[in-house]
DNA sequence: GCCATTACTTACATGTTTGTTAGTACCGTA
DNA sequence: TACGGTACTAACAAACATGTAAGTAATGGC
């Protein structure tokens, strides 16, 4: 997310875990809120404002950051149009929509084990 | 993984994460290796020292620390054995199971979509 | 000119995760 | 008595991720 050295032990690990397609994937959607972004992005196109809107605990430095790399690794597209005040809107790609069905089963799963561990103690 | 400042800003809002069931799954299976640990365990039981050997790039530290947080959240069983030299087993709970198809998914996903990106720059 | 709006960015501080190295306990065997 | 095997743990250091606070740019409306 911010800069990376190269060559150290947590980058070169880094390597082994993406050649792996599982962990390839899970890592694109890692982190604390890239899920809840595409999750958002999923129903609608939203603006940077609205994004900001429905997910109020997100900061905006955090928000800009991973919509950055949501970008990058292709999940996300991003339209700038030349008005003032500015307008940008985000919205999926193809790759990040197929994550549909499987975030879908991810929540039943969820759904249904939330109340199974005592997270207490 | 290591203690938790509650409190922070960071805490709280893990808070709000765990509130959505999607977010709550993804969270018991974030971080580094667990996804590498798990995948392990499905194909068969294991010892401590077999998963030292098939996951190489994981230091000693790393996988007990995960492997206690894969039991404390219910995906995985510990067996100690009352011998020496001791023998302690890991299985997957059935909780932990039930991700087997949703990893097959994303590893499908992973598999597809790791050449669209390209990763340099 | 001053303020509001939008979509950010920058510098800094804090918090969390991962990695490094060394060491523990137990017993059997040499 | 020293050594090997197993499954760890502790203390420390480095890297990374996240949060805070403030600031930028452009323009239209007051």
């Amino acid at each position: 997310m911010a800069t990376r050295k190269e060559n150290s032990t947590y980058s070169s690990n880094e390597k082994w875990i993406i050649e792996c397609d599982l962990t390839y994937a899970v890592n694109k959607i890692g982190g604390r809120w890239k899920i809840l972004i595409i999750s958002k992005l999923e129903s609608k196109v939203h603006r940077f404002s609205e994004l900001k809107k429905e997910l109020p605990f997100i900061t905006e430095r955090m928000l800009a950051l991973q919509l950055r790399a949501l970008e990058k690794d292709g999940l996300v597209k991003r339209t700038v149009y030349a008005e003032i005040p500015p307008k940008v809107e985000y919205e999926l790609t193809e790759m990040a929509l197929e994550f549909g069905p499987i975030f879908k089963q991810l929540s039943i799963w969820g759904g249904k084990h939330r109340s199974d561990t005592n997270s207490s103690s």
